[in-house]
DNA sequence: GTGTGTGCAAATCTTTTGCATTTTC
DNA sequence: GAAAATGCAAAAGATTTGCACACAC
């Protein structure tokens, strides 16, 4: 088992759900790469029924394991920020080519006082640019 | 007609487009509120086919005078910048109420310049905080 | 062994498409 | 009147649900 499978584990354990091998491998395919749609993920697990891939990322979201954003039309999914280095996401409008970038922490500072002056308690926030890719801007 | 109706109509034919009864109507549901989903604008025009509903949505899409946010799960719809104040979005967790602010201007340019270094053009960006708003948090 | 998780099949909801008719210019 | 836009109906796709069986603890 590797150290981040180990970590899953210990997620499902506290919050007092099973470690299944369906949710393992869900969690797998999620590991080190671009975010991934609904469908992506039910075609890389050919042996998983759909209906139990929604109900795994269902239980991965309230758990906080994976959060989803909004990738031109379509929802995307990733691994939230206790896997991954805190980060945002560029996105190219003509290919769909995504790149990860992180930001200044004053610029997060600044944020979530905006969002506290409106009375919120801000938990997480998300950022996407969209723009040309280097690729798109010379065709 | 009203000087945003008016607008639209401008922005319609400089692209070659028609200005027509229907787009007019789903633009005037957008204006002066919340995002919407499809459902709704589907449901306060129930004169006009969905199928048109989409139709006419992809279109303002594509020449700038709408633009799609994830809120939550779902995606929601609202008029572009040149038609409101550009801002952002502070999404209630638990009761998907939805507040907007505006960011500092030096936050919009460091997020630019992070963009360009990765050699991207960006041409838009979005913002979105999530947390408990003033009422939940009492709850 | 008990209870949670999964697969399967069906139901539901959302979005897209083709074509005949209407509207816009 | 010609081209573009819309409605209608059907198709396709995405998501959810109920229930019986399988697996985790």
């Amino acid at each position: 088992m590797s150290s981040q499978s180990f970590v899953l584990n210990k997620i499902l354990r506290n919050k007092g759900f099973s470690n299944t091998v369906v949710r393992q491998n869900i969690f797998e395919s999620l590991q080190g790469k671009e975010p991934l749609t609904i469908q992506n993920i039910i075609s890389s697990n050919p042996t998983i029924d759909r209906a139990s891939v929604y109900r795994t990322i269902d239980l991965f979201e309230k758990i906080g394991v994976v959060q989803r954003l909004q990738i031109g039309w379509k929802y995307k999914i990733e691994l939230t920020d206790q896997f991954h280095a805190h980060h945002h996401h560029v996105v190219c409008i003509v290919c769909g080519r995504i790149d990860n970038f992180s930001e200044p922490d004053y610029v997060e500072t600044n944020v979530m006082r905006a969002a506290s002056k409106l009375g919120y308690k801000p938990t997480s926030h998300q950022l996407e640019i969209r723009g040309l890719c280097p690729d798109c801007q010379t065709k």
